[in-house]
DNA sequence: CGCGACAATGTAATTACTTACGTAAATAAA
DNA sequence: TTTATTTACGTAAGTAATTACATTGTCGCG
């Protein structure tokens, strides 16, 4: 048979499934050679019942980690062996309540040794194994139970996305994502403004040749956000045209462009950093917050945005 | 849920299925989020096609530990769906050599990224786990393959019985058993000669009376072996009676008594240790060689009994 | 060269679960 | 108090495996 690291983590479900059968016949097999009539897979639910006296069908099956048809089916067996019977539960009629009958503690008696011995068995073959499969197969159940193989998959995504994002200089090619990008946002927002249709339709003519930048995010050759630090008066930049394609908001892009035009200022020769933006957009108000700006009264009055109501400046930590 | 702790080892096999079914069920999940119409369970045999071009039944099922009913019914699901066909092998016309189509080939690509994430996410929680289950699953798989869990009961109450015989003293009440199992490996082996009825019958008067010593090897109140040390002439004790009730031999009660004896006879003022046998007995003999009996010429000439034809003595190490 | 043993498959029946659904009791809400 | 929702359970149907058995081909041996 081929090793399980060859056929890859994708067998081990099959494996699984195959070393509990293996299990289960193995353990029939010691019950049989000790003339005892009774399968290995209604061992724990016996137990549970010779420890508890009376259980109901889920809770039996809430603790056994099965389905309740599973657990109905089963006693249904059991107690036409009579080895269980069942009462109505007298606080609610809905419950059938499951004990061992006198035959069944027969049973249970019985089997006790074997158990016990097989406990000792199976204990050691564990250790051997290094111990912990136990513990390794019930974290397994709950991290699976926490979070589904779907979400952790996404996650995965994510996670290979944000590493891939790439901060870059615009290129003539961008113009026509920069104008969408922006425009879209604006559109989301607020409106175009005439001048808003003028920076955005050339870029190049109206942010680079001043003496701005224009960074670009991509994400393997796709462009997904822009941000433009534009020459202003007495030697400031202003940061602006921000803008992320929102499927792929919440990956952090806004932050990697930010951060990637503050070095950019800081490698320039520039006497300050400024932006405007609207209190609205809370998310990006604490962004830039985060990343050191801070409010200030405007020094240049009325902006030519009518959006802009929070003008605030970038300080050296 | 009850931890698989409390429930006990006997639960392993219940949840080792249903983590199966969780890996199952979840791994499918993903598949239908890729709008990849196809079962997890299938993709283990998927893979081996891919890599080996075109595999017999029964050697898919070998290398998956399946049985090959599993992989008929499966490969004929798979080739409704026009993603396996098959031809017969030229120089075995029994075999159906099955291979991927073009469309299966298609679904292992658009496949070959999700399995590479799922092996990354997969390989990600059992490093979590401590890293081990595939090596634990392989190695209980082959553990139990390898000897099965009959056999290590067995030997776990042999284990249990080896350190559970007490060698003691004669008593009044073992004047019955003595008698017994003497008889019956005399009966055995040899025959009954008068001598033997003789001392059989009164062992505290032939034997302990007379100086000697008779052990018996006790397993929970049972009776299952003795030996005698009769003092005999010049200071000599002779080491006799040895007998093992055939139900517990192989356990080594015999070399316990044995050991025993040597050890009664050192702590008693005694000359010399001898034993009298048959050549034919060749594990007896080579029990007493391997606790320091050696063969000699006996110096009393011919033995009372007719079945004697050998003499050994003890020789301290 | 036939002939018995063995091997490669398929098919049927069985099994131990599952999901889906229905019913009745209990509980919460209006 | 009526009504809607939830809960406990059973039954039916489906599924993915298994064992048991049948069929056909291969191979070694007298």
């Amino acid at each position: 048979m081929k090793s399980l690291n060859d056929i890859g983590i994708l067998g081990l479900s099959n494996r699984l499934k195959r070393l509990s059968e293996i299990i289960h016949r193995q353990t029939d097999e010691v019950y049989k050679t000790e003339n005892i009539n009774f399968q290995a897979r209604n061992v724990p639910l016996m137990q549970l019942l010779n420890e508890n006296e009376s259980m109901s069908v889920t809770q039996l099956a809430e603790m056994l980690g099965q389905t309740h048809p599973a657990i109905s089916q089963m006693s249904k067996k059991l107690q036409q062996a009579d080895l269980l019977y069942h009462q109505i539960d007298g606080g609610d009629e809905r419950r059938r309540m499951l004990s061992i009958t006198p035959v069944g503690f027969e049973l249970m008696d019985q089997l006790a040794p074997v158990l016990k011995d097989l406990q000792i068995v199976l204990g050691r073959l564990l250790a051997l194994a290094g111990g912990n499969i136990m513990d390794n197969v019930e974290l397994l159940e709950r991290q699976l139970e926490q979070k589904p193989l779907v979400e952790r998959m996404s996650e995965l995504r994510r996670e290979r996305m944000i590493n891939s994002v790439e901060i870059i200089h615009f290129e003539k090619e961008h113009s026509k994502p920069f104008y969408q990008l922006n425009r879209a946002w604006l559109e989301k927002y607020f409106y175009v403004e005439d001048i808003d249709h003028l920076v955005l339709s050339e870029p190049f003519e109206r942010i680079i040749e001043p003496g701005g930048f224009i960074l670009m995010a991509r994400i393997m050759d796709k462009i997904v956000g822009t941000a433009a630090l534009i020459a202003a008066k007495d030697g400031q930049l202003e940061l602006s045209k921000m803008a992320v394609d929102p499927d792929y908001q919440g990956l952090g892009i806004g932050e990697k462009l930010v951060i990637a035009a503050i070095q950019q200022y800081q490698a320039a020769d520039f006497k300050g950093l400024f932006l405007e933006s609207n209190r609205r957009l809370t998310p990006a108000i604490s962004l830039y917050d985060k990343v050191g700006f801070k409010e200030q009264k405007s020094p240049y009055g009325k902006s030519p945005y009518s959006r802009a109501d929070i003008f605030m400046v970038f300080q050296e930590a």
